[in-house]
DNA sequence: GATCGATCATTCGGGCCCGAACTATTAGTG
DNA sequence: CACTAATAGTTCGGGCCCGAATGATCGATC
């Protein structure tokens, strides 16, 4: 999907299988790119500032977002960070067992249970965002222009969803 | 990370926890973005697309370049699709298992294994890419310059592996 | 031609990931 | 006040995901 090869290789390479058929390789390109993009933050990140403190991507971002919004409901956690309920309800269990959040039920919802930070969470969240964020500095920073980056991917994040 | 809140709204929150610190929001809003909309459009094209073959995100980016190069190493698969060798050891025995791509040691160096199609494999991809590509084009429909979008990613890309 | 270091694919263990099924709670309707 | 439909979080099963360890093979050097 995204690698060694040139586009122009891999453009060629399909139209032999698939001469008879319109594609838009426009398109294409954007789609690769763009998995190609987040695999590697993703994985940079990873090594280099969530590994050492023993936490997965999807660990961190729940955590940021409890962090964030010092008390969060869980199917807006879901929400935020793009997985679902399902996902969350393990990875909290992991977190709560760790001794980095707190699962309430809400008073005013029975259904509703409310995720805090521990003292623990927030004192790792407080030191781990800095090196989180000069790593972002650091992977963006050859880009022209960041808000427009921002905005092109914010257009396809809501044109899809 | 990513989700019904404002930028403006997340920025707040985070400077009144860190307000002692420098930090920079247009490359958070870059990375925040990328993921928000790599998740929105994996999300998609897996429901519309993928699904109904009963195939996951993985194993088609690995049909895909399989397809595309007829006879592959699998190394070479791991690097393009971006993913480590251990995930894409597992994802071909699933598709092996299911008639759709055949592993054969190679004959010029015995550590090696290539993963070629079958024809149902074949058959597969040739019905079901261009359903792909439809899917593609429709999601980046509203960006004003594709090209300058992919451009934008694979620096991105570059810039961190 | 024996040895050593590099390279490759696989296996293993622990964790993430999702849809579907399930239980509990709430809100709406008559 | 039942009854129903909608909503929330969890559990379950199957599959993906990675780093580390393993065993096989290759290439270079002696």
């Amino acid at each position: 999907m995204a690698g060694p090869h040139t586009l122009a290789e891999t453009e060629r390479q399909v139209t032999d299988r698939l001469s008879d058929l319109t594609l838009d390789f426009d398109a294409m390109a954007v789609v690769s790119n763009l998995f190609r993009a987040a695999n590697a933050v993703r994985n940079h990140l990873e090594r280099t500032v969530l590994a050492p403190a023993d936490l997965t991507w999807t660990a961190f971002v729940v955590l940021w977002v409890t962090w964030i919004w010092d008390r969060v409901e869980t199917r807006t956690i879901a929400a935020e960070g793009g997985f679902s309920k399902a996902t969350l309800s393990g990875v909290l269990t992991t977190l709560e067992s760790r001794g980095l959040v707190e699962r309430s039920r809400s008073e005013s919802d029975g259904r509703l249970v409310d995720v805090t930070l521990t003292a623990a969470g927030r004192k790792l969240m407080r030191g781990l965002f800095p090196k989180f964020n000069a790593e972002e500095r650091a992977i963006t920073r050859h880009l022209d222009d960041l808000p427009v980056a921002a905005s092109v991917l914010r257009a396809l994040a809501q044109a899809t969803e």
